[in-house]
RNA sequence: GGGGAUUUAGCUCAGCUGGCUAGAGCGUACGAUUCACAUUCGUAAGGUCACAGGUUCAAGCCCUGUAAUCCCCACCA
């Protein structure tokens, strides 16, 4: 006997693992590959797998650098779920892995390791940062990966894509080239949301905005007061604004104002961005560092003047402020308004500032050049597609919200100015003779500084791409998608990642696999939500509460991990996640280990034939494992992966251990007990590939993998004897719960069970002595004596003596008033004459015969009620 | 300001197209021990389905409103 009395998942995980891989079970058996017309032009092979008996999904890469945490541990139950469910339906399942070079991610760690050694990224040149971040990520690469391998991820390893493989880099080229002559790509001078700590601008969608504690100040421009928050930028203002229909500034329109602090002289102009309700309904405008007031600027040709810096200090002012902080300047100005005389108010406000996502630092808006990729046609054509049904989301409110996202969509401004990422392709000419020649050229010889074109000499840009550009290529170039080449995997089958990257990356996918290659990128998405601690809190480094998903692989097992955070969990929620369930799914795999070390020692000891079924008990697993399977389909269909595992768990542990195992240690049936129990661990695997394995290998008929094995078809039984089952099962259940309602302790040894003429209980006599381990069970002549147990409508008594019995009629009229009060529910049913006209035919029926059977019960506990 | 979601047992969640006598896991209480498994077996208690109206023969589910919690988006000086 090679099983042990329990499972020790860390005897055989990472062997099993090391064994899939090495037999190539994960690779796809379908290849991609150029198309090879035949004379009639039509690629045969294309015509072979037209079915698409193919099985795509991509991996969201981890950050290569990083450990994997719960929301890995998560998106890695899910797909591999997935992936291995519809391998084991015969598809040529391909799960492609990644890396993630994670560019800002990445990039805030390197830097903190450089300033930990004393130095900071303005010692070196970009291409030496690169380099030196590339050594750094390499040595962390790896580890990322071997806890992939521990989650169980089905991936084929060899198709490993890291976001800077050169096909990536190459993809986003081309892709940028494409833009680059459609007249998408646009280099502006724009505000952008710039981090003075990091030294970087970002996209808008990377901004966090959180509502803090301010103060509105007023300020008086000579006699009109304006209202700030920001009043030392005052030195960048180039006009004050007033609303045109308020009546108070009519007639300064046009004229002046002279700037507190300086020697200006600043515009007053009409525009509908002062809103006449708000403070003193005069606003400053300052182009330069507010975004609002950019747009102002922008419609009446004002001036931007600089004043902040991108290392936050301030410059193109007065010499006494020029060089302080934002912060020191601040009150230097009020310190001076207030002298002059000119600081007429100030109020505490609540207003919404922007934050670096990863320092928290305040962003300053600043201007700068930037490349931006105007999205219209890109969000316009994504729009269309996502109207028109093409993608199904789960959960499927997700697909208006991206639609709403995609409607308000502004351009995307796609430089960083940090050096770990992939270089934008683009130089700047720098011969100031060659006038004629476009300022700006593409080239994809980014490892060069500077290039030369027809004598021109052009240098290159040293910013970088936004991580999301590139990633929004993922589906194309995790599948190898290439123009004019069949690919069966492109689109996906499904893409599965967080909901809190909706915008960020599903909206970036959709619309660039629609630019590139004309189709959506997948079928279907489904969205996870966040994974919260046992008491529905988020999980943070600063509260404590994070739990390491390795940390519970390690002392329950990947299979626990796995099937306790898919427990309780559906699309797009945020949800609370314990190591209890975790300890359930460990439990449930010890439970089918020894129920395996069960049926195998059966196996071994009896005689093996044909599959068939000789008594009830056999008809009705076969019933319940059909059911069992038929809901498992659904629900891996719709995306319902808790409600599998629920299913599959109570199949296992409340139906097949509790009921047929236990009736087979009465009439082993060799072949059904083999065939049962391979259904079980096959329909299992997808959720717990580990213990499966492990069974499967040790079994002593299993041939392969069960990684690979066919998904079960049906089983053969008759409804009619797996119907007749239920009737054990109520009579074994009615013995427990009564010999437990009876006073005493210990009834179960006590009381024999008697019988009367009854065909059904004779000839299953020892199943039910077992079940409910009764002393004896015996049929007598006659009517029997003690209690008579009413429910199960079988002529069955507890032998039970007249003083117990009598100690137990409380209870049983008590029983008898519940029933009636049933009945009375169901009869004020069938009184309601609209019910009856109303409701459907089967519903109207069904509760004529649950009256019946009411009255027969009541019937019966009566009758035993006298008999007492 | 706009939008989304949630509210069901002590806890975490199911309940799909209304048919419910509202389920599961964990927890709790009581009982069981050499029989594959104490990571076990059996039994039980525990719910005005947030609240108020409405539609319907029938509402946890549909409609209207209210409250609470969470999240996202947005330029309010």
């Amino acid at each position: 006997m090679k099983f042990a009395s329990s499972y020790e998942p860390g005897e055989y995980e990472s062997d099993i693992y090391a064994a899939w891989e090495a037999s190539g079970v994960f690779n796809p058996s379908v290849p991609t590959y150029p198309v090879d017309n035949n004379e009639d032009g039509i690629d045969d092979r294309e015509e072979e797998f037209s079915e698409r008996n193919t099985y795509s999904i991509v991996m969201p890469p981890p950050n290569a650098n990083g450990n994997l945490h719960i929301g890995h541990g998560l998106t890695v139950a899910l797909e591999d779920s997935l992936v291995r469910y519809y391998r084991l339906k015969g598809k040529s399942a391909w799960y492609v892995p990644g890396a993630d070079h994670a560019g800002f991610e990445t990039w805030v760690v390197y830097e903190k390791e450089l300033e930990k050694h004393g130095h900071t990224r303005f010692e070196y040149s970009r291409d030496e940062l690169y380099a030196k971040v590339w050594d750094f990520v390499a040595k962390q690469r790896g580890n990322m990966e071997l806890q992939l391998r521990a989650l169980g991820a089905s991936c084929a390893w060899d198709d490993l894509t890291f976001t800077l493989d050169e096909n990536v880099v190459d993809r986003v080229y081309t892709t940028f080239e494409k833009m680059w002559n459609d007249g998408m790509i646009y280099r502006g001078e724009k505000l952008v949301n710039f981090c003075p700590k990091h030294q970087t601008a970002f996209a808008d969608i990377e901004v966090e905005h959180k509502d803090e504690k301010g103060t509105l100040w007023e300020i008086a421009y000579d006699d009109i007061v304006v209202s700030t928050t920001r009043p030392e930028t005052l030195f960048g203002d180039t006009a004050v604004a007033v609303n045109p229909e308020d009546a108070r500034y009519k007639e300064r329109i046009g004229k002046t104002v002279h700037l507190p602090l300086t020697d200006r002289e600043i515009p007053i102009i009409a525009d509908e961005h002062a809103d006449p309700e708000y403070g003193t309904g005069a606003v400053k405008i300052t182009p330069a560092h507010d975004f609002d007031d950019f747009e102002v600027g922008e419609r009446h040709n004002l001036e931007r003047i600089q004043v902040i810096a991108e290392n936050g200090t301030m410059i193109n002012v007065p010499e006494k402020y020029n060089g302080l902080t934002t912060e020191e300047c601040r009150k230097q100005v009020l310190k001076d308004l207030k002298e002059q005389g000119l600081l007429k108010g100030e109020k505490k406000i609540v207003h919404s500032v922007a934050h670096c996502y990863k320092c928290g630092t305040v962003l300053e808006p600043m201007l700068k050049e930037q490349w931006f990729i105007d999205v219209q046609k890109l969000a316009k054509v994504a729009i269309e597609h996502l109207e028109a049904g093409e993608i199904k989301f789960h959960p499927a409110n997700k697909q208006k919200v991206l639609v709403d996202y995609l409607k308000n969509l502004k351009d995307w401004n796609i430089s960083r100015q940090i050096p770990w990422g992939i270089a934008i392709p683009m130089f700047r000419k720098v011969t100031p003779e060659a006038t004629d020649e476009p300022d700006w050229i593409f080239d994809r010889r980014t490892n060069l500084t500077e290039i030369e074109k027809a004598g021109v000499k052009y240098i290159r840009d040293e910013d970088t791409f936004d991580t999301w550009f590139s990633s929004s290529h993922w589906p194309i170039v995790c599948t190898d998608w290439e123009e004019g080449n069949y690919n069966p995997y492109y689109p996906l089958n499904v893409m599965e990642t967080g909901a809190d990257i909706l915008f960020a990356w599903v909206a970036r996918m959709i619309m660039m696999g629609l630019y590139v290659t004309g189709e959506v990128p997948f079928k279907e998405v489904y969205l996870h939500g966040l994974v919260l601690d046992a008491h529905g809190k988020k999980m943070s480094k600063s509260k404590g509460n994070v739990i390491n998903p390795m940390d519970l692989v390690a002392k329950f097992g990947s299979d626990a991990f796995r099937l306790g955070i898919l427990r309780g969990r559906s699309a797009g929620m945020n949800q609370a996640f314990s190591e209890n369930s975790v300890i359930a799914g460990r439990n449930l795999c010890n439970k089918l280990w020894n129920i395996s070390r069960l049926v195998q020692s059966i196996v071994d000891e009896g005689e093996d034939g044909d599959v068939t079924t000789d008594n009830m008990g056999e008809d009705w697993i076969c019933r319940e494992i059909n059911g069992c399977l038929e809901a498992v389909e659904q629900d891996m269909r719709n995306y319902r992966f808790a409600e599998a595992v629920e299913t599959l768990y109570q199949t296992i542990w409340d139906k097949y251990a509790d009921w047929f195992l236990e009736s087979q240690k009465l009439y082993q049936n060799v072949p059904l007990l083999k065939r049962t129990l391979e259904i079980l661990l096959i329909a299992l695997h997808p959720f717990a590939p580990f213990v499966t394995e492990a069974i499967w290998q040790n079994l002593a008929w299993t041939d392969g993998f069960i990684a690979t094995a066919k998904w079960p078809a049906r089983l053969e039984f008759d409804p009619i004897t797996a119907e007749e089952f239920e009737n054990i099962r109520i009579i074994v259940g009615e013995v427990r719960g009564t010999l437990q309602a009876l006073p005493g302790t210990n009834n179960a040894k006590k009381y024999a069970l008697l019988y009367g003429n009854d065909s059904l209980i004779q000839e299953n006599e020892l199943l039910i002595k077992n079940l409910t381990r009764v002393p004896t069970i015996n049929s007598v002549e006659g009517t029997p004596r003690g209690l008579r147990l009413a429910l199960a409508n079988h002529e069955l008594y507890l032998d039970v003596p007249e003083k117990i019995v009598t100690e137990y009629k409380d209870a049983l009229t008590e029983r008898i008033l519940a029933v009636g009060r049933e009945l009375d529910a169901l009869n004020a049913r069938m009184m309601n004459p609209n019910y009856v006209a109303k409701a459907p035919e089967h519903l109207v029926q069904e509760t004529k015969e649950q009256i019946d059977e009411k009255q027969a019960l009541i019937k019966r506990l009566k009758q035993e009620l006298e008999f007492i």
